[in-house]
DNA sequence: GTCTATAGAAGGATAGAC
DNA sequence: GTCTATCCTTCTATAGAC
């Protein structure tokens, strides 16, 4: 709900009073369970939503028959949600991120081991599909920016262009690093 | 200046009075200049900074003896101004644009005018360098994207790597395209 | 312990002095 | 026309009623 909040209006664009009417909470109750206010709830709902955003990943990913269906899916229903949303749902932590990067430290933090988890849970499952760590690690890492870029184009122009692109292209890396070291 | 202000603290998140105060200029010539308020002050801001990286882009890579050569500039060029500026520097847009998306129509309008921009500015470079112009636009879109996430990440963890990372695979994705439609 | 009421600062915007 | 002073709202945070 919070979340929710955050992703449509950007942290500092969202106000504890607007936080607790949607929640139909009493004001008080946000001090009730996170004493120190606003920075505290930002950084819960942050690494909650990552959480929640990894997980969906993972689910997303390991149902798929091999790596490469695996990425497909995954922007192929990141371009659907989006869709379907009026491109309101996309990264719940992105907005976040680059709102606070150069403001507030902690929150700075929690965005940095959020990104950091995503890497660290695709990188295993593009290792297990046949690619040595450190090339894991740096298509893991591709990956998610592509992905980042793509909502921050998507969200713009109202539009999946960008998504599918970032997919296709996604795809052709892994390909490529899949099939081996310069082949050609 | 006010560019300044809104890359490192968002749109919602920089104050009229903030503004005028670091430009030592009175509260009235904002509405002066801009009888629209903060929001024809925000508008005015994105175009001008999009403006801005355009020629950037367009500088460095006509520069460039070759395509990929200009797009390897590019992006080792927006990772030196990262850790020069301790990752303030980066995009002027992306937070605006990911603040203001689902709130405010005009900005939103605003920021996707301004990557279209970034697009058609890099599309047919990349065509001239021997792609047809859907590929040229699909890479160009790519690259744009590939761009914008990795400034999210390596704001976020205050490191370049994924601006490296990014790099390498979209030149991969470039050498690829040039090479012609799969030849393995 | 829960919640309301309010404090104190900062937000955007405007009216009017000069 | 330029700028100052102020308006009203909203912000986060807290004090204190119940």
């Amino acid at each position: 709900m919070t979340a929710e909040l955050f992703r449509r209006y950007g942290y500092t664009g969202t106000g504890l009073k607007q936080i607790v009417t949607a929640a139909s909470a009493p004001f008080g109750s946000i001090y009730h369970h996170f004493p120190g206010g606003k920075e505290q709830l930002g950084e819960a709902v942050i690494r909650r939503s990552g959480q929640m955003y990894l997980e969906l990943f993972e689910t997303i990913f390991d149902a798929a028959p091999d790596a490469l269906t695996g990425v497909d899916d995954f922007f192929a229903g990141a371009a659907e949600v989006l869709r379907q949303t009026d491109y309101v749902d996309a990264c719940p932590i992105a907005t976040i991120a680059l709102e606070v990067a150069s403001s507030n430290e902690t929150l700075r933090v929690a965005t940095a081991d959020v990104f950091e988890s995503w890497i660290a849970g695709a990188a295993p499952r593009l290792a297990r599909a046949g690619l040595d760590a450190a090339t894991a690690r740096e298509l893991a890492i591709f990956l998610v920016a592509a992905l980042e870029g793509a909502f921050v184009l998507c969200r713009a122009a109202k539009s999946t262009e960008a998504m599918e692109a970032a997919g296709r292209r996604v795809h052709e890396v892994l390909v490529a690093a899949l099939a081996g070291p310069e082949p050609r």
